[in-house]
DNA sequence: TGTACATCAGTGAACGCGCGTTCACTGATGTAC
DNA sequence: TGTACATCAGTGAACGCGCGTTCACTGATGTAC
């Protein structure tokens, strides 16, 4: 064969790293498969021998990414005195807002995936369930269930904060959103 | 003339509403022009005597359609017992989840307003700032900073809660994802 | 009153370009004889 | 050892289509004479 073993698994897998960094920079939509492609250093001709479509890849980049992302997020509460604290912080820091790129998908993404088919809704929402569990893992509340409306709720506030943060033009103002943010996922904690 | 007085001004007045649907349903970059304009029983030609760019539009859509927003949102608090809980109840019911093409713009564009240039994301954080100063009011929070810190909480969880519950396939968790905005918004209130 | 002309909202062809997807092909390697 | 062939990851032209934007034109009306 022209390429050694493992050389087309590796070449996938570039391929959903690329398409990750660039569906979460410029959206869905917004994305296209030549562009991908060539920033993967490959032509668009290609991609289909690896992936059924675009949609099979946005799957794929969702699992990968969020999975990524609670990693993350995982490892930064590990770190932290305070876990939940660590973990907010975490999330809503300036770096965060800066480089969507680099940052959570759902935050990059979700209205769109709000416009996507079922298969694909179905593969957001299992992922998005492990990481309310993970963020629930974190928070001291004793009843299971107001534990996990907790954490909902937790991300619902650091997610629509980041997004806010990211619209606005005005850095002080993106600032404010960013803490008022950490204030409010922190005493839902509580 | 051939049309009345007025006539161009009722046709521009209309675009916008034809056009604020269709980006809150679709999305920005997914609504195009001549689809838009036949939407309006136009063809896509006249675009350009009632508009400078797509974005202009998208200018004109920001600010018509929040306007609309806070309206809507006032209303719901001036007839409720507790005023801001009826707003939060108003923006998280589940028609407002079904319908995205008459809810919030915030919720169905902000990740693509914050990949927009500089003049739409400045005109975006002016009519926020309005909407955050509307919430701020109907809480009783004493102190002015504090008080606008809550709303800003308070508006990303909804906003965020939203979104969650748009991209979720499974109506049940969908529901509780509503649920626990509102319940969050309503602690962060207090 | 009747005719010629100016106005201007809206039309539709055209610009160069990118979209998602398909498919016949290339060419470097491994295997068979 | 040398030659013929099979494999298959990746190539690039082509499909029909829609994109944002420009522009010469249409045609119904109001105005001027």
């Amino acid at each position: 064969m022209r390429y050694e073993k493992g050389h087309k698994d590796a070449t996938r897998k570039h391929i959903v790293e690329v398409a990750s960094r660039r569906l979460r920079r410029d959206g869905i939509q917004a994305t296209g498969i030549a562009a991908l492609m060539a920033d993967a250093g490959l032509t668009h001709g290609g991609f289909y021998s690896h992936f059924a479509s675009k949609e099979a890849l946005l799957r794929e980049v969702i699992t990968d990414t969020l999975t990524a992302r609670r990693a993350n997020l995982a490892g930064a509460a590990a770190k932290a005195a305070n876990p939940i604290e660590g973990l907010v912080r975490y999330y809503l820091r300036p770096l965060h807002r800066d480089e969507p790129e680099q940052g959570c998908a759902i935050a990059a993404l979700a209205p769109e995936i709000g416009r996507q088919s079922m298969p694909t809704r179905e593969t957001f929402a299992g992922e998005l369930d492990a990481l309310i569990d993970l963020i629930a893992d974190h928070l001291l509340i004793p009843d299971p269930e107001d534990r996990r409306r907790a954490a909902q709720g937790i991300f619902a506030v650091m997610m629509g904060s980041l997004q806010l943060a990211r619209a606005v033009n005005d850095p002080a103002r993106s600032e404010q959103l960013m803490q008022s943010g950490i204030e409010a996922a922190l005493r839902l904690a509580r």
